[in-house]
DNA sequence: AACGAGCCCAACCGCCCACGT
DNA sequence: GACGTGGGCGGTTGGGCTCGT
């Protein structure tokens, strides 16, 4: 036989933390630690929550070694590095960031860092297709900004960032009534056309 | 001022692996 | 060795908050 049950599921609270349970949970940690038995530690404290939910209140909210402000930048760049490099493993990410716990560092990267890193990819890679902006000269086109314009949901003065050789990525991307949001290189190969 | 959309984040869920029985 | 749990982890959810209209 194995080890008996976690936690009575039908019987422990769920839901948001009140201030008296983490003063209980905080209070006895920080005197008796956790025994290494997170299963155990709320009946001895008249929690009715169950162990695992106890160990994630601790770890990622009361423990007090935690950083609650906003990310820095180089912690931005870090996560973005570490992130490239060995996928969502938020364990070992929160470990080169110290006060930062996974669960923090997967939110942040839910809800910012992502949009953040794509945006900058997206900067890279039409850089790369277009490295001078002037590159994309609408008087040089085989297909003129006008005539997209015409098809799509934008004026041709939309187009005005290349023109003045601003960053390409705040044009790279544009509504096709017909089909949709597109960037210009899928664009020009289903139109058979060239921008350059 | 009221409402809806989008964002943020604490907490839960479910899976996997190590380990106790 | 088989079985079953605890701990750890990544993914997901949903309620509250903020912002734009």
């Amino acid at each position: 036989m194995g080890r008996a049950p976690c936690c009575d599921k039908a019987n422990v609270k769920r839901g948001p933390w009140s201030p008296e349970e983490d003063a209980k949970l905080k209070s006895y940690i920080e005197s008796h630690g956790t025994g290494g038995n997170w299963i155990a530690l709320p009946p001895k404290i008249g929690l009715k929550r169950c162990g695992k939910s106890c160990r994630l209140r601790w770890l990622n909210y009361l423990r007090p070694d935690l950083k609650h402000g906003g990310f820095t930048e180089e912690e931005d760049n870090l996560i973005c590095t570490l992130y490239i490099t060995i996928g969502s493993r938020w364990s070992i990410i929160a470990a080169q960031l110290p006060g930062r716990t996974d669960n923090d560092i997967k939110n942040y990267w839910n809800t910012r860092l992502k949009k953040k890193l794509i945006v900058r990819q997206r900067r890279q890679s039409h850089q790369h297709l277009y490295p001078n902006p002037l590159q994309m000269d609408p008087s040089s086109a085989s297909t003129s900004f006008a005539d997209i314009a015409a098809t799509t949901r934008l004026g041709s003065g939309d187009f005005r960032g290349f023109e003045q050789g601003m960053d390409v990525f705040d044009v790279s991307c544009f509504v096709d009534q017909a089909h949709g949001l597109y960037n210009y290189g899928f664009w020009e190969r289903m139109n058979g056309v060239s921008l350059n």
